[in-house]
RNA sequence: GGGCGUAUAGCUCAAUGGUAGAGCAGUGGCCUUUUAAGCCAUUUGUUCUGGGUUCGAGUCCCAGUACGCUCACCA
């Protein structure tokens, strides 16, 4: 790491402190208040009018300043807020040539004063004393307003995506909407689990490293133990082992965790993701829809203080029940095709090819009735929509309809046109289960690498007896994505995955 | 993986193929109630990397890298 003159400037500081025997990164703050604390008591304080002066010693990042001779200003911002520092020389005598001469921008202060409001009515500490905590020798992003062409343009300190998202901390201080964001997501993580708590379910944690993947289709992350000479994946879902509790008498168990699946990035896709899946014993897939309908109209009311947000234009409102869709009926009125009439691949291809639909040439019967579903259903679901009955092919966990084996009793629940969730009457026929296994495995032939290997004890689990129950999973990334208007997964996530920088364009400084 | 676009000072951005600039920040100075203060002066560049065309390239061409959008992939 080089520096460059701006960064020289503030190590050439930092000796000139040191040679004076003071500490650029002192070991201990004394801090006597955050600076909320502080704001709020001084307010008590004015209306109840008091006379005493309050006397704090606070500390945080300056994030301003106005030097003007014999006086300067500065804000300071903690966790907890903002304040300015109100610095004379009356107070401070030596004290603020000192402040002048070696505090930057971005430097952590402790100063210790007075509440008082300045001429213009802001809540400031009048200093008398002040400390560095910890000097930055890298400035921050700077922000800027401007006037062209008689307009007013404001620039974000720091708007470049890949500089924000590889050095999140600078985005972080510079951009407080940013820090908002995983405030937010806090929240929707926390209220989720208390309103699953409150309905006596069972928070649990399963493997992440697993010597068989399942639960979804999706392509594994693969690592190794050393010791143990095995081949290990990273989990696809938490859905086969979640579901052996149920075996095991936990009635209602959920987990929030980290997903990892090996495919392509986009703006609703990260190779690593949250989720949160929850099974029910003696729920079916319609319980399950009210239960959800619930869960995140309590979310949303208890995350934004309302049930009604916009996303990306869109009007949304969680107090309302969802639309309930049928897939073959919807298929049918959007294209005219009822896939019931064409019980096989080569045939429903070919009523796709009437109607001018391509599809790709190998697929399975499952993936081009998808496919339909993908095109002309989901864009279409801007409000909260739950589209139900899923074929069976490409459902091979969940329960089929006792009055059709072809159709399975899912779900999944669609905001703003993208995929939230997916939910089902779980299968617990251990004799079906294996048969759909083994379906799979002959579905997914020798060039499809989501193809996995039957997982036989999940199956001799079942074997036991699994009580019936419905399943729930959803994407936690997405549903902050709604709850921020953010229109790309990055902005949710604190640290997206990028590619690695080349050695040639990290551009090592000769 | 395909297509399109972007890459210039610490930050945000300019620059008909002809001396690389502005605002902010930085540095020096003035300033005792400022609000992303103001005024005066002033510094800062491997124009992403590597080739090529040209008398001359930030600009045009080729290749590479990263990022963005998009398509493909994605029970």
């Amino acid at each position: 790491m080089e520096f460059n003159e701006l960064e020289k400037v503030r190590l050439e500081k930092i000796n000139r402190l040191k040679e004076q025997n003071i500490q650029p990164y002192p070991n201990r703050a004394e801090i006597t208040a955050t600076i909320r604390e502080a704001c709020e008591s001084f307010e008590k304080s004015e209306t109840s009018g008091t006379a005493e002066p309050l006397v704090f010693t606070l500390a945080g990042r300056m994030r301003s300043m106005r030097v003007m001779g014999k006086l300067a200003f500065t804000h300071i911002e903690d966790g907890s807020g903002k304040i300015q520092l109100f610095l004379r020389i009356n107070e401070l005598g030596d004290q603020l040539d000192f402040f002048k001469e070696y505090f930057d921008l971005g430097d952590f202060i402790e100063a210790t004063g007075t509440m008082m409001r300045t001429r213009s009515g802001e809540i400031s500490l009048l200093v008398t004393s002040l400390r560095m905590l910890a000097k930055a020798i890298s400035p921050l992003p700077a922000a800027k307003e401007e006037v062209v062409d008689g307009v007013t343009v404001r620039h974000t300190g720091l708007s470049d995506p890949e500089i924000r998202y590889r050095q999140r901390y600078a985005d972080l201080v510079v951009n407080p909407d940013v820090r908002q964001i995983f405030r937010t997501r806090a929240k929707i993580i926390s209220s989720l689990r208390t309103f699953l708590d409150s309905h006596d379910f069972l928070e649990v944690e399963t493997p992440i490293l697993q010597p068989i993947y399942g639960g979804a289709a999706a392509r594994p992350f693969t690592t190794h133990h050393n010791q143990l000479h095995q081949d290990l994946f990273l989990r696809i879902s938490f859905e086969l082992y979640l579901k052996r509790l149920l075996v095991g008498g936990f009635d209602r168990v959920y987990e929030i965790g980290r997903d990892f699946r090996n495919e392509g990035v986009s703006y609703k896709h990260n190779p690593e993701f949250t989720q949160l899946e929850f099974y029910c014993a003696y729920f079916d897939y319609f319980k399950v829809m009210d239960f959800t309908e619930e869960m995140l109209r309590f979310t949303a009311q208890n995350v934004l203080g309302t049930t009604k947000f916009s996303y990306n234009g869109h009007a949304i409102d969680l107090s309302q029940p969802w639309h309930r869709v049928n897939m073959r009926e919807q298929i049918i009125i959007e294209t005219g095709i009822d896939f019931k009439d064409y019980p096989d691949t080569e045939s429903l291809r070919a009523a796709m090819e009437a109607k001018g639909i391509k599809s790709k040439p190998g697929v399975s019967r499952g993936k081009l009735i998808n496919q339909l579903v993908e095109e002309y259903l989901e864009p279409n679901f801007l409000e909260p929509t739950f589209l139900y009955d899923y074929p069976w092919e490409i459902s091979p966990l969940a329960k089929r309809k006792a009055d059709d084996p072809t159709i399975t009793e899912r779900f999944e629940g669609f905001i703003a046109g993208m995929e939230l969730l997916n939910a089902f009457t779980e299968l617990n026929d251990p004799i079906d289960q294996e048969i759909r296994f083994l379906e799979m495995g002959r579905a997914y032939t020798e060039e499809d690498e989501e193809h996995n290997p039957i997982d036989e004890d999940y199956l001799r689990a079942m074997r036991y007896g699994m009580p019936p129950n419905g399943g729930f999973g959803m994407g936690i990334d997405r549903l902050t994505m709604l709850f921020t208007d953010k229109h790309t997964i990055r902005e949710v996530l604190l640290f997206p995955h990028l590619r690695e920088r080349d050695k040639d364009g990290n551009e090592t400084e000769a």
